[in-house]
DNA sequence: GACAGAATCTAGAGCGCTCTAGATACTACT
DNA sequence: AGTAGTATCTAGAGCGCTCTAGATTCTGTC
């Protein structure tokens, strides 16, 4: 079916294509009466304003680029939000990337991104490594969201902070054998493993160091592989909050309870361990915040490209819940 | 900054704009030296495919607009699974729209989608009234997902099903006065409350329904004054996950134990609901198939606009985990 | 070596808009 | 009435690509 134009508009209305554009995007310059009969027009005729062909002709948009690793995780809803809230301030629109499982799709990802001439994308999560995501900022400002990357503007949070806040919280309460689980190897995630190294050292007291992987289930049996052995600790810090419920979940399973047994702290406080029941003592690294500062040097890079890369970098809180307690005797 | 394009590639490689398109769509008809030729100055020039210019010249793309309300229900994020891995299978690109607090947002997103000439919209929990969904579609192909529009596409689960199922789930434990808290009312969403009451009205008992509001806190304190009431029930059903949360944080609050005290059932399946230590008993409705479903129904409509809405109907199946059972005596 | 047919490549129009430069209509003065 | 100044409107070029139609080169065959 033939689209109805902005021509088709103008035509019917008795004025000129450019009017319409000017109606369309509310500019100076329309007499009120005839914006109104345009628009009016527009809306009998079923026009639809094709901003592909407006991008074309004004030569890329202001729109921002939004990468977010993952749907299920809510961190990213939370960064999201922050960085709504700002575009929204600054009148900017958002084109939207989910990454998928495969991380090597992460820089197709940015590549279609910038292929819809974004002025400048914010990346959360990002899985692409350090010199790659460098490479891809040349082309389009890029601001790194939850992680630094070095060259790049990053908004993050400090955490080898948050680690140590995690690892403190459980030495104060009287652990002495907190076991770490660590997530997979990858670039820009391992200041939680020396975070948690800094405090245990600071302690006098020898890390202790599980590698995991991202699901749940593993998580789990990797849990139960420590607890069955001779030396089961007293308490765990996981590097993020999914870890820390396949932890809770091997607890459950073998009778313990979180906080007077055995002591858990996650990491994200991702909206799932304030379920009640749950209750996951866990770090908060203030995403929208997080979001908020990525957007707003994401626009401050639009209008300054050659400015020095810029770096924000917040501290983490902890959030004591249920499931740390003194350890039993 | 001065962007390169087609042009500088082609003449840099020495060949026409045109044999530098057709290597970047890798169609045929290019010799494979000269694909990788042109690739390779694309590469060293910086050179990223303007897929702006490219949808105007092709008249609008192939891909799909992907609208999700809320990413901090997870319940999109599996939906959006779904309708991703068709999308793939069948080499389309996505585009989304988030929608936000605000629900009259939803038609301005909808117009985005529409304003980026994508082939059809596939929307997931879109809040406008029916009326104005079927306007929109008559522009470009819509596609409600988990929601039934007259007139439109369709591919949902059966909430009277799954209403039925929870309740009657309820009844056979034994439970006499069940509660259902109902969402605030909006089109579409209506089936779990007469899904409810039909299985009350089967087995002769009497409804009752609490109107409570989305904000598990809200929820919260609907259900403390129903608690605190001279006749406090054996049961609650719940709209859905969130609310059902409201519930067990009361019960909480109160010293109660979910499945003992109060059996409390949710809706949607949402990864909250299978936190250790939450258990909540919940009605899945295969969110994943359900956008599979709307994403297959979205790329057949695109081959045949007239066709007659289409409807997916699939039966949603009950979780029993641990806040149900038999009523206190 | 001539020729048909396939493989590879090119010129140029056109997608639907925005933008620049300028035309026209309308005021409010002198 | 004449004119400057402002408000409103228009013509037409151009954004960077794809597509159609046709040109050119490369095969293999007799």
């Amino acid at each position: 079916m033939p689209r109805t134009t902005m021509e088709d508009v103008a035509r019917e209305a008795g004025v000129s294509r450019a009017l319409v554009s000017l109606a369309y995007r509310n500019a100076f310059g329309v007499s009120e009466a005839t914006r109104r009969h345009i628009l009016e027009v527009g809306e009998r005729l079923g026009y639809v304003h094709n901003r592909v062909a407006a991008q074309l002709a004004t030569r890329g948009s202001s729109a921002l680029g939004v990468f977010l690793q993952d749907l299920h995780n809510d961190l990213f809803a939370g960064l999201y939000d922050g960085i709504r809230e700002v575009a929204e301030e600054h009148g900017r629109e958002l084109v939207l990337a989910i990454g998928s499982r495969d991380e090597d799709r992460d820089a197709a990802s940015l590549t279609t991104l910038q292929g819809t001439r974004v002025a400048a994308i914010v990346a959360a999560g990002l899985r692409l490594p350090d010199a790659e995501a460098l490479t891809h900022s040349a082309r389009t400002p890029l601001v790194a969201v939850a992680r630094r990357i070095p060259g790049v503007d990053s908004a993050y949070s400090d955490n080898l902070v948050g680690a140590r806040l995690a690892t403190e919280h459980l030495l104060a309460l009287g652990h002495r054998d907190v076991v770490f689980f660590a997530n997979p190897p990858a670039d820009g995630y391992r200041d939680r493993g020396r975070g948690y190294e800094a405090a245990m050292a600071g302690a006098g007291l020898r890390p202790r160091t599980v590698v995991t992987s991202y699901a749940r289930e593993e998580v789990a049996a990797e849990a139960a592989r420590l607890f069955d052995a001779v030396d089961p600790p007293t308490a765990v810090f996981a590097h993020n909050d999914q870890a820390a419920l396949g932890v809770l979940d091997l607890l459950h399973a073998r009778g313990l309870t979180p906080g007077a047994d055995v002591s858990v702290v996650g990491y994200d406080n991702s909206s799932i361990s304030s379920a009640p029941g749950t209750a996951l003592t866990t770090i908060d690294l203030h995403g929208r915040d997080l979001g908020r500062a990525g957007a707003r040097m994401a626009i401050a890079r639009t209008s300054d490209p050659d400015a020095a890369p810029a770096l924000e970098v917040s501290d983490p809180t902890l959030v004591v819940r249920r499931t740390t307690g003194p350890p039993p005797r």
